[in-house]
RNA sequence: GGUGCGGUAGUUCAGUCGGUUAGAAUAUCGGCCUGUCACGCCGAGGGUCGCGGGUUCGAGUCCCGUCCGCACCGCCA
């Protein structure tokens, strides 16, 4: 009930117009506010000039803001000294207009003040505007370029504004949510110590402490796990989070998670407190709901969706044909350690030319196939491959069997090392996807893909690397492997992932400080490293730390993805170009000779 | 670090095989217009074809280099 009552109340906080009393001076009501039921009432209405529409003896300006955009008219009836002063205003002036709102005579349905206009009385100009680079308006004139460097202006669209208050619904439901589970909500600092582990850490110089740096979070990992020491028992934050790497479409320096851990819980406590902040934005905000979050190991992501983030809203899983497709003297796959297949659906008619751009699509460095094979399962029964010379009718019916194929579909096969074609099969399969029009922006399916691994090898610098982070705890049953076959350990990890997109991750982590000086010396490190680095959470964890576990959503991706965006830059207000560069502000930028010399810093620039 | 695509009027773009004075739409400015709402009609101004070099009688167009933007690979525990 005590949430019910909170969302009503946040529903109205949220979605309300403000009230204005009598007497305020700039506006009684805002653009977007006055009906049919306003007829008569003398109104103040502040806002931009979208536009105007001179017609002679009378002239419509469209005034607007964040609210809607309401009418104003003058005509033969209005005062000369109003008419002579519209002479002045253009685009993206900030005016103020008093008038009686009235019924149009012609109404436009498309506005929701559509059926009212202001007869000016008086206007004033509140604030001039030069020519605007681009056009404020739905369908804008302006490129990604210029509307960034302007972002200001962009920000006054309402495509963009919409995006901003989606993701101001979504934290507020966010944080309804995890208050209403007893989540402590912490702040943690952004000033920190840089570790090596991970991505690249931006780092801050210390004036006070020459040739020192604190780092920037790539989380608040180590923290959050100390207010777990401390007794929060749940604690959650809204953190920017900054990583010194290349950027993407859904990768910024700067970025905001979602952070929570909790205490006493093991796994299946966090998946059911998450889904349960997933399904609550998915009603909230979407009205959408849910059956049920598959959990799917991580082997099997692997084998079946060549991804570690499926997308399941549609099947075309990928199958080992090795034993079907080897032996028959076909030296390419013969000498394959893996031979994998999809079935793309209805496909069969696909032109040469159509298989040569997928061909030379796999082939790209990006993906890295040798070629491509196909069988085209024709609508007769037939089967078509481009390998007819070594496979029999016989053979290709096996392969159609196992991969699901129909008469009417396509089969494409690559074949390689494993790891590289599962990875290749999965970008093939989005691609096929992409293309059959599969990958529907308004379907939602969620799931958590477990288990992990714990490790990972990095062959350039010959040691294991922790998969997650190194606080993660391995499996019980796999710790005695730990010794033995450390690769083949799994971790106590998990990640959500929608559509194809990975929302989140975490994991049950390790509160033993034995376990985690075992899990420090796999990683290679000494036990001087380990002590320097994180001495000071090993530390704690002898003073009685509790059992715990946590998760971070990316925040971003999460606003994108319910915005049905594929770049989480739009749903950032002032976010960063492809290079990292702000470029309203160009920033980063060099600083003075006098702040270098404060700093003690040198520079040696190798490049530029 | 790498691959691909792009950079022409304020803006979004077109510009054929290298050949006349580089075009369109939109924005801006001026004129006309009493029901527009992407108002309409008439007219005007507006160009370092990203930058540098090269080939050529001649380069927006071809070549080399470079800068910038976007997508991706590497990278992102």
């Amino acid at each position: 009930m005590a949430v019910k009552i909170q969302v009503e109340i946040a529903k109205i906080f949220l979605f309300s117009q403000p009230k204005y009393k009598k007497g305020i001076m700039y506006r009684t009501h805002t653009c977007g506010e006055l009906r049919i039921e306003n007829l008569g009432a003398e109104v103040t209405l502040s806002g931009w000039v979208q536009r105007i529409r001179d017609l002679g003896a009378m002239t419509f300006i469209d005034l607007r803001d964040r609210y809607g955009i309401t009418q104003l008219v003058v005509d033969e009836n209005t005062d000369k000294s109003v008419a002579a002063q519209l002479e002045e205003i253009g685009r993206e002036y900030v005016i103020q207009a008093k008038g009686i709102v009235r019924e149009r005579s012609s109404k436009n349905k498309n506005i929701a003040t559509g059926d009212v206009e202001i007869a000016l009385i008086e206007v004033k100009i509140l604030s001039p505007s030069v020519v605007p680079p681009f056009t404020i308006q739905d369908d804008t004139d302006g490129g990604d370029d210029l509307r960034m460097k302007f972002r200001y202006l962009d920000l006054r669209r309402n495509a963009v504004r919409k995006n901003l208050e989606l993701r101001a619904k979504m934290a507020h439901y966010t944080r309804n949510y995890l208050n209403s589970k007893d989540f402590i909500e912490t702040e943690t600092p952004v000033m920190i110590k840089s570790t090596p582990e991970g991505a690249r850490d931006f780092v801050v110089p210390s004036r006070m402490n020459p040739g020192e740096f604190y780092a920037l979070p790539q989380s608040p990992q180590i923290f959050k796990q100390l207010l777990m020491v401390a007794g929060f028992d749940r604690y959650y934050q809204i953190v920017k989070c900054f990583r010194d790497e290349d950027l993407r479409a859904d990768r910024q320096p700067e970025f905001t998670q979602i952070d929570c851990e909790m205490s006493f819980v093991e796994q299946k406590d966090v998946l059911e407190m998450f889904e349960g902040l997933t399904r609550h934005l998915f009603k909230e905000v979407l009205n959408i709901e849910f059956d049920e979050f598959p959990w799917m190991p991580y082997s099997e992501a692997m084998e079946k969706y060549g991804s570690d983030k499926p997308d399941i809203r549609f099947e075309m899983l990928l199958n080992d044909i090795s034993e079907l497709a080897q032996g028959k003297g076909f030296s390419v796959f013969d000498s394959a350690e893996y031979i994998g297949a999809i079935c793309a659906k209805g496909c069969s008619e696909y032109t040469r030319k159509q298989l040569d751009e997928l061909t030379n699509w796999v082939k790209r460095p990006q993906i890295g196939a040798k070629g491509l094979v196909y069988v085209k399962y024709n609508t007769d029964g037939s089967l078509k491959s481009s390998v007819d010379k070594f496979y029999t009718t016989e053979d290709l019916k096996l392969w159609a069997d196992k991969t699901g194929a129909e008469p009417g579909d396509l089969i494409l096969v690559l074949s390689g090392d494993k790891k590289h074609m599962l990875d290749a099969l999965g970008s093939l399969r989005l691609e096929m996807a992409n293309q059959l029009g599969l990958r529907k922006k308004d379907v939602f399916k969620p799931l958590w893909v477990v288990d992990f691994p714990l490790l990972e090898w990095d062959n350039e610098v010959k040691r294991f690397f922790a998969m997650h982070h190194p606080f993660t705890s391995p499996k019980p049953e796999d710790i005695p492997l730990l010794d033995s076959d450390p690769g083949k350990v799994r971790a106590n990890a998990y990640d959500l992932v929608i559509n194809g997109v990975e929302i989140g991750g975490g994991s049950v982590r390790i509160f033993n400080s034995e376990l985690q000086s075992k899990m420090f010396d796999v990683l290679g490190f000494t036990k001087e490293q380990a002590e320097a680095q994180f001495g000071f959470l090993m530390n704690a964890f002898k003073y009685g730390a509790p059992p715990h576990a946590g998760i971070a959503f990316g925040f971003d991706r999460l606003t994108s993805l319910f915005a049905g965006l594929d770049s989480i830059r739009d749903v950032i207000a002032f976010p960063k170009n492809n290079s990292g560069r702000d470029v309203m502000n160009d920033s980063p930028a060099p600083i003075s000779q006098e702040q270098l010399d404060e700093l003690n810093l040198k520079l040696d620039i190798k490049k530029k």
